[in-house]
DNA sequence: TCTGGCACTCGCGTGCGAAGAGTGCCAGAA
DNA sequence: TTCTGGCACTCTTCGCACGCGAGTGCCAGA
């Protein structure tokens, strides 16, 4: 059982080492933190919290750093949220709401986060699935050859080429746009193909095998691996991350490049509010040196996408949980407005 | 006036210098490549090339390194252009092929490009304005708010929201999404200005003004800072940069992030085949030691947009060049038959 | 349970010397 | 005139020893 003090002690290694990026030391605490007791104390402290796993040596005869489970104790116990401050969180509508689309929102909403917490930022694209159509457009291209355009509420854009197995004409085309749009618009993504099961019955014989394959398009487009898309930004940041940095900094690039990897770790966090991953806590290898803290976020009650940051696990975890939770808050709106 | 040897020994330091990352002597130059003469003829030659400025000493009494003015004399002088291997080349038409739009086709292709030539890849998404009308649609969201969503011939796709003054009657709107089509469907998106700006006179008073916001929203659209954007990849490619790298390698990250930069950079090439920039060629100093080799690519003869790649100025030009010339061709043919 | 003291460890910076790579220059050969 | 071998010189790099200082662990006493 850790004490009251012992937790102190930890906080303050904690908020040190993320200030200074050096071991702490026994001394150094007891002068830049008012403990109330001597170095000596503070030693036979450390000497306990190192037992427990908490903070660890680099080397004999240098200071102490935290490990990933005394990061995980600090965000559970030691500290808070903290909030952003009113012009900041002014600061971060006035950015958002010059956006012209989509795409834009993404982007800006990427810039910020890395500017934010000056850390490299994650956004995914809000769910194809999650979200609800908005239309279902149909455009023929040429004769035997659709263009099939999904539109979502949240202003996302999908286009698939379609080639239709025999001509289909306009009239034909024009009844297909009508009924599917009639079924679908402002049903949700992952209620579509039941609505649509039924649809070819409707059509003649010749037109059925068009009909299907127009389907059977627009439900690949709603299959999970294709939906999800990311951006991510503020990768200059990665030169931050320590004096070992070279070693680090690969693997930390590489796994940012690999789309999948970045959308298993963001989909791992369940937790409806911030969720805070550190080091070895996440499943891939690369990123084993770092945090991630995500959040979800989304127009209504329900979470469309993820979005977070990428730093060293020696990071500002109050700060960074806040500018997360704020900058997602805002994007929310941002989307439900459009 | 340069003899043919002196080139020569250029040619072999420029080799040498990209295959081993370390200044080249002029003993190791004679055992690698049969020069016919002794290191100590070299050595005047490397002299010579020195007062010249194509070659330089990190420090006295180390090798030579290849200067700016050195790379650029190797590429226009002393080497031309690798072309791809037969396999190569079906790997990349195969790795092509199977891309499902545009996004899809410029994320393949820089992530082709960054592993070809393992540097950094950044592809312009086709120009706009250098591309023809396929379809404009307008969908009616509410009675005041419509979506204007712009589809091109190489399938890029952009929308915008637009508030009408007054509300707009599905008549209407009928209307306007023909009239709209049948001006522009076809044509190149800068003649479009053009094209429409009679519109409104034949609409009722009361549309007028609406009609008027829409056309003001889709020309906006095509203004020359809106219409371009780009996708970089290859990143981690950045860690093999060199042994001093972590301070190159953040202002190219920064530089890295800023599209304006990029697409500055890309634009001011201006020759129609393969370009390269070396070193201070670039006009952005944070990349002053690299340098940048970019083509543009189209569907038809006419260049859409650029891409290439991004890498230290100690970069094998040759091959990159192939590299990033055949990735062209092929995303070219692949845009012109989507 | 806390504190002051003390011996101990160990990383880090410094200085020095040897080794090695590479150069510039010169005199002689082709 | 051009090339070559030889030689002295310059610097960088590496290994090593040494001293300093930060920080620890432990112990006896308050």
């Amino acid at each position: 059982m850790l004490g009251e003090r012992r937790l102190q002690v930890l906080r303050a290694i904690v908020q040190d080492y993320v200030g200074t990026e050096e071991p702490v030391g026994s001394k150094a605490l007891t002068e830049r933190h008012n403990l109330g007791v001597s170095p000596a104390t503070v030693r036979n402290d450390m000497a306990a919290l190192e037992d427990e796993g908490f903070i660890a040596q680099p080397h004999t005869s240098a200071g102490r750093i935290p490990t990933d489970k005394g990061y995980r104790l600090f965000v559970d116990k030691l500290a808070g949220v903290k909030p952003m401050t009113a012009p900041e969180r002014r600061a971060i509508q006035n950015f958002l709401e010059g956006a012209v689309d989509l795409d834009d929102v993404v982007a800006r909403t990427v810039r910020l986060l890395a500017q934010l917490t000056r850390q490299v930022a994650v956004v995914q694209y809000p769910s194809l699935t999650r979200s609800t159509v908005r239309h279902v457009e149909l455009l023929a291209l040429s004769p035997a050859r659709l263009m099939l355009v999904l539109i979502t509420d949240t202003g996302r854009v999908e286009q698939r080429m379609v080639d239709c197995p025999a001509p289909f004409g306009e009239a034909s085309l024009a009844d297909l746009r009508a009924r599917l749009n009639s079924r679908v618009a402002g049903r949700r993504f992952s209620d579509v193909p039941s609505l649509v099961e039924d649809l070819p019955e409707a059509f003649e014989a010749e037109d059925r095998g068009t009909v299907s394959t127009v389907l059977s398009t627009l439900l690949e487009t709603l299959v999970e691996e294709n939906e999800e898309r990311l951006m991510i930004g503020g990768t200059a940041n990665l030169t931050r991350f320590g004096h070992d940095f070279p070693l680090v900094i690969r693997p930390v690039l590489e796994a940012l490049e690999e789309q999948v990897v970045l959308l298993k770790l963001l989909g791992e966090a369940k937790d409806p509010g911030v969720t805070v991953r550190i080091g070895h806590e996440n499943a891939h290898e690369g990123l084993n040196s770092t945090s991630v803290v995500s959040v979800g976020y989304g127009s209504g009650g329900e979470a469309l996408a993820k979005l977070g940051v990428v730093g060293p696990t020696r990071m500002d975890y109050p700060g960074t949980m806040g500018a997360v939770r704020a900058v997602a808050r805002y994007v929310g709106q941002i989307l439900a407005e459009s």
